[in-house]
This record gives structure tokens, C-alpha cells and sequence, in this order.
DNA sequence: TCTATTATTCAAGAAACGTTGAACTATGTA
DNA sequence: TACATAGTTCAACGTTTCTTGAATAATAGA
């Protein structure tokens, strides 16, 4: 298929990340993807069509949160990890911890009703 | 004036800390808040309109981000640091810290030209 | 009361965002 | 070749975001 464009690591801006980060959707790809490492797109189809799926993969992409590598017929997802704590150290752990709590009291509130 | 309303800080939640945080003035103001603590909106007229900046102030008051407190006809904005503190620890930290570096990098980069 | 200052609210427009279905590309396999 | 699979691209749509100017509110001081 196409190039898919990655930026490097020092093109890596704070407020496209934020931006990236700032939706419910690509935080829950983010969560997996730090828990299960390496995914391809059709793994995350509970979240979204294949369409929006691709539209959300490509935002973590070229915002630099996620690294796309081509295996035949699959796209498979990384974090960024290094890159992210080059150029913004502790800022991704942060991120994680606040994302699993989130999750988690939402869940509570969820199955109390 | 009006009550300017504050969510409380267990309804602080992390997409919307990360959208208003996504943005380049908002983190601007953000990072002059750290800097200087208690500020008056006025004092942010280099980033834009009197009326622009009513409006950054209040998606940042409306995430949690930012608390407003009046004394007579001004009204000065304090980072929420213990609030975000307890809900999402470090973040703010690596946050400002990334921020730091960014416009540094950013005032290399416009000085060498 | 009149006036200046500080900031918000409102209406309007341009731009960006998120979602969808149809069409397409690229790969693997029979 | 032909077919199935995994994702992307495109056009369209409705929604939201950002920005602006005019009008408004609230406070302070003469």
C-alpha cells in the first residue's frame, strides 16, 4: 500500500499528541496497545467501524503516538513508547495511569446501575 | 457577575483536561499560570482578543483545569495543581515540563532564522 | 450619577472534527 | 486468474471549535 507517513521523533509536537489523546475512542487504542503491545486495526472493531477506525489510527500516526508497520495483508500498532519519553518523559506513564483510572471508576459507575 | 461555574474535582475528567490542554494559547496560559501563579485575564492580551480569551478561559474553567476568582472588576485564574494532583498524578508535572522544553525548542528555532 | 475598566455573552461565519457508505488498493491463497 | 481479506481513500453530512465585533454586565472611582 501507501508510504503512511510517521514524524520523526523531534517533529513530535505536545499539543497534536494532547490533541490525539483527546478523544475517548484513540485513548482506549492507546490503553491497549500499552497493555497488549503490538495490535492490528481489525483488533479494535468494538470500537468503531473499519472506516472510523482507519480515521482515528491515522490522527495517533501522524500525531506520533503510534508507530504502523506492514505485515501482508495486516497493519500492526505500536506505541511510541521510546520516542514519547525522549521528548516528553513521564509524560506517557502519567497518561497510562490516569487512563486505567479513569476506565475503572467508569466501570464501577456502570455496573452499579 | 455570573457564578462561572467550576466542576468539582471528582468530575474532572482526563479527554477533557487533554482537549483543553491541545491547544497552543490555552497552553500558553497554562504555562505562565505555573510560572507566575494568580494572574488576571488581562494579563494574557498578547495571546489574543479580550473575547478570545473569555472563551479559552472558560474551556479551561470548564475541564477543571483552571479555577476563577473575582476581586472587584478583575478576575484572576490559579492552576487547579491539587485538584489534578489527586485526580491524575504527575501528569501536570510532566506536562509543564513538556511544555518547557517545546517553546524552548520553538525560541531556538525562531531565534536561528 | 456618570464614566472608565474588566470581562462575559451573543450571533455569525469559517474551519476543523467525527462518522458513514461506496469505491478502491494491496496482499495472500486457491 | 479469480477470490477473499485487511485497510485506506473519497465525498458527503452534521456537529463542534475557533475567531470576531457589537452589545451587555458588573465593579470602581470621580
Amino acid at each position: 500500500m501507501k508510504p503512511l507517513p510517521h514524524p520523526p521523533r523531534d517533529q513530535i509536537a505536545l499539543p497534536a499528541v494532547l490533541d490525539a489523546l483527546s478523544d475517548e475512542t484513540r485513548l482506549a487504542i492507546v490503553a491497549r496497545l500499552a497493555g497488549e503491545g503490538e495490535l492490528a486495526c481489525g483488533e479494535f472493531l468494538a470500537l468503531g467501524s473499519k472506516t472510523n477506525l482507519s480515521y482515528h489510527m491515522a490522527k495517533l500516526r501522524e500525531a506520533g503516538v503510534v508507530r504502523t508497520r506492514q505485515d501482508g495483508v495486516f497493519r500492526y500498532m505500536t506505541l511510541r513508547w521510546e520516542d514519547l519519553e525522549a521528548r516528553f518523559p513521564g509524560l506517557l506513564q502519567s497518561l497510562l495511569a490516569a487512563i486505567k483510572r479513569d476506565t475503572a471508576s467508569a466501570r464501577r459507575k456502570t455496573a452499579r446501575k
